[in-house]
DNA sequence: CACTATAATGCAAAATACCGCAAAAACACG
DNA sequence: CGTGTTTTTGCGGTATTTTGCATTATAGTG
């Protein structure tokens, strides 16, 4: 048992516990602050009131408790996906040794391959791994490493050694943004250092881009935009938009 | 195994269940939340009043009857797996490290755990690895390495490697089979040392088996059957059939 | 049609929530 | 240091929710 003098650090504690067990139970609360229930409904209904944590009879549970599969999830851009992938997936040539990042766009091309590819793949993603599996003459290497739950891929120090031991021809790239200045960024810290060894490891490195994403800007940067050798986008990006990115040197594919 | 002390928190993993498998069975849920039917049948109607389900006699089904896509390699034993993988997940408890073997038995206890369970596991199965990432509170490590296109694992001296570096609590092998006298057996050379690997490293070896794989002969021999802890099989495998792995300090889990 | 499993309904007990109020503590300020 | 104010907390009383049980009704099955 705690003493908490402090109401607010109670209710981060609160937080906390919410976070690592997915639920509290208001009575197990009080107990263990040796405060009345009284005190935690009040708590639980501040934070509530914040939209912090939803309030349910008899404790709280997190906003945000269940989520569908990860493949499922992404419903974004269906109609221009099968377009785009199938152009990048044009993009790779028998014999090469391929490098795949993570992100659906990426699951999409490893699943729109040439049915007779003679290659070799590595993914760090398992999603990616299993498209890749039915290609009876592709063959696949998974880098292993701890699961990043959100993109579906292995990352970390363990990951990015294991890809920096390959000499790829080619590699796409799980981008989340691309800016002609700013560069390549992503969302996700953790795999920034993959992501730079990607590219560092490959001939080719293509990016695959909704529309949306040209341009954009994600929090974290991980290289220049110079590194990239192709862009593969919508046909409906403008021509404007894109001169910047030639200027580069980058190749443009325009898919569809 | 963490109680439901929550009514919301009960109805969101029914709602979680029922995205996953399917369909729910008002008994199952009743036994598995310890709790009355009358509870489940309420909880049932207030998510069908809720739009978030419909209800049929007995249990309930999702709104839109699309099931997602879910590998179905192996049909065989469709109808002794779901209740072998049950038996076999309730083996597991909150806070393990569980390491999986490969193989479809193994991918269905993966994908029936309990939903609120608290541990890390470390699969070479891709599969595995996404059914296992369905679990919010389940680290998940992947073993990278080569991959074996028909047993859908990396294999080989690296992963073998990467796997001695843990000391589990429990393991599930994918065996081919268990011969008292013979031992255990494998079809896949690659596999051998990665089995014998997670049978060193783990406290508990689960082998789930149904009924032809007990006192099967496979080409390759991998270790005695006394290295087993624990052997879940179905109800039907007749006693005398058993009896000489009970005599080698076999746990036998009848399953259904 | 009979038999079983599942459902629906009403009810009572227990747990939990809500409301108002007052004591206690923390705080601001002269 | 004293005083007034605000915040936090606990308590009592009442309302609501949740749950299990008993009873009656209904659906599924052969």
């Amino acid at each position: 048992m705690q003493t908490i003098d402090l109401c607010q650090e109670r209710r981060e504690l609160i937080l906390e516990e919410l976070r690592r067990n997915g639920k509290v139970v208001a009575a197990e609360l009080s107990a263990r602050y040796s405060v009345s229930e009284d005190t935690i409904r009040r708590d639980l209904s501040e934070l509530a009131a914040a939209k912090l944590l939803k309030r349910v009879h008899g404790g709280a549970l997190p906003l945000t408790p269940s989520r569908g599969p990860y493949y499922e999830r992404d419903k974004q851009h269906l109609e221009v996906k099968p377009g785009l992938s199938l152009a990048a997936s044009r993009l790779v040539k028998d014999g090469q040794l391929i490098l795949f990042g993570g992100g659906t766009m990426n699951a999409e091309i490893a699943r729109n391959l040439p049915l007779d590819l003679r290659a070799t793949a590595v993914t760090t993603s398992p999603l990616i791994a299993l498209y890749l599996l039915e290609y009876t003459h592709v063959e696949v290497v998974m880098v292993g490493g701890h699961m990043n739950r959100r993109e579906l891929v292995t990352c970390g120090a363990e990951a990015t050694e294991k890809i920096r031991g390959f000499q790829a021809d080619i590699c796409f790239l799980g981008v989340c943004g691309v800016h002609p200045e700013v560069g390549i960024t992503s969302t996700l810290y953790e795999e920034v250092e993959l992501v730079r060894a990607l590219i560092e490891q490959s001939g080719e490195v293509i990016a695959t881009l909704t529309a949306d994403k040209l341009g954009a800007i994600a929090p974290f940067f991980v290289a220049s935009a110079d590194n990239i050798t192709h862009i593969v986008t919508e046909k409906s990006v403008p021509e404007e938009q894109l001169a910047p990115y030639r200027t580069l040197g980058i190749q443009i594919v325009r898919a569809e």
